[in-house]
DNA sequence: CGATTCCTTGAGCAACCTCAAAAGCGGTGG
DNA sequence: CCACCGCTTTTGAGGTTGCTCAAGGAATCG
């Protein structure tokens, strides 16, 4: 019901390198076989399967997270994945049994302070609830990708409409920059600059 | 900034039993030492602290869930955490070092599903989410001891205004009927009817 | 270059918020 | 036991933010 999904389930002779998805490329679904990942690079949009039968929004998981350790306990994923950003997947576990150990422990501290930062992307003001989601996908030199407009509205619980208003509000303000490479446009890709965020 | 906190640090001599907390009592902030464990019963709320010092909404726990676990990574809390109902923790991990990372798989599981639980309670209309929690909440008996206005209204981001206005709209249409033990009200106690629920 | 999808912008409206006041509930001490 | 105090909950009236519906423009892909 959201977002569009060219998809295409992961290859088994893959299993062993790091894969690399397009935006908007549906990683797999809820129910389907298949294995862990954590996540190299880029944004993962994980949705939960209504009851009614259609995909709601249900988390995020971006550069360092894991995703899909269910698939070790049942065998089969919970959600549906898709590539928000362009993005870079490498099989987990990664080491020895004993390193897996420790960075599953290290996995669920992050997992909750993740949930903590995606509850906040869903309250207060709407111009507050998208600055903290690019402070949450800007990486340290001031740029970032930002997700499609529909996608910036579920994960944040408001109308794409609204997304549009707030981007090209901050725009103005100098907030963000719409990057050019060569002259031309990169997609959705920003230059932050938080400073220039009115009180 | 939030609720009442009745706060005393969890006693050294405790370490190994159950303990139990009355509803409103604080049980750790973030930067105490501490160790992490399993909640049994009732319903904890992990607040994040923000740069400017208060205390916002981050996460709950519920019977089952881990909290605070990264104890063992960096020697202390990273949320501060309340009792929301009467509740029950145990000391965890309970059982050697091979349960105790079999237990941690399930636990990212689920800590991953309760994110998107989370998410959900903060997204759609204002009943929707109240009932969302309700349903969170409740147990198979259709019974649930609700957490006091204001944390409902942290919760599901509404105010504590909204939250007392469905609530009562819920009890006159018969989905919440407030409970009497002897005569005498349970503190926010409900019994729970979802059938009584109106298109 | 034609079609489809994504983004921008406007006007009016509804859901929820804000501010305010009073009633309930629980403890505490006379 | 009752009067008092603080805190929580209820309820009302009016205001604001973000939503809905609608239309046109920009990007992207074949």
């Amino acid at each position: 019901m959201n977002s569009s999904n060219t998809f295409t389930p992961i290859k088994l002779s893959d299993l062993r390198r790091s894969l690399a998805f397009e935006p908007g490329k549906g990683l797999w679904r809820s129910g389907d076989a298949g294995r862990a990942w954590r996540v190299r690079q880029g944004v993962v949009r994980l949705d939960s399967t209504t009851s009614a039968g259609h995909s709601v929004f249900g988390s995020l998981a971006i550069a360092g997270d894991i995703v899909g350790c269910e698939t070790l306990l049942f065998g089969a994923y919970t959600f549906n994945a898709t590539a928000l950003t362009q993005c870079e997947l490498s099989p987990w576990p990664e080491g020895d049994a004993a390193a897996a150990s420790a960075s599953l422990l290290e996995s669920l501290a992050k997992a909750q302070r993740r949930a903590a930062d995606l509850v906040a992307l869903r309250g207060g003001q709407a111009v507050d609830r998208v600055l903290g989601l690019v402070r949450l996908l800007a990486d340290g030199a001031g740029r970032v990708v930002l997700p499609a407009r529909q996608d910036i509205a579920d994960i944040t619980d408001l109308r794409f409409e609204t997304i549009s208003r707030i981007i090209k509000t901050l725009e103005r303000a100098g907030v963000l920059a719409a990057v050019h490479i060569d002259g031309v446009r990169a997609s959705r890709g920003y230059a932050v600059d938080l400073s220039a965020m009115p009180a």
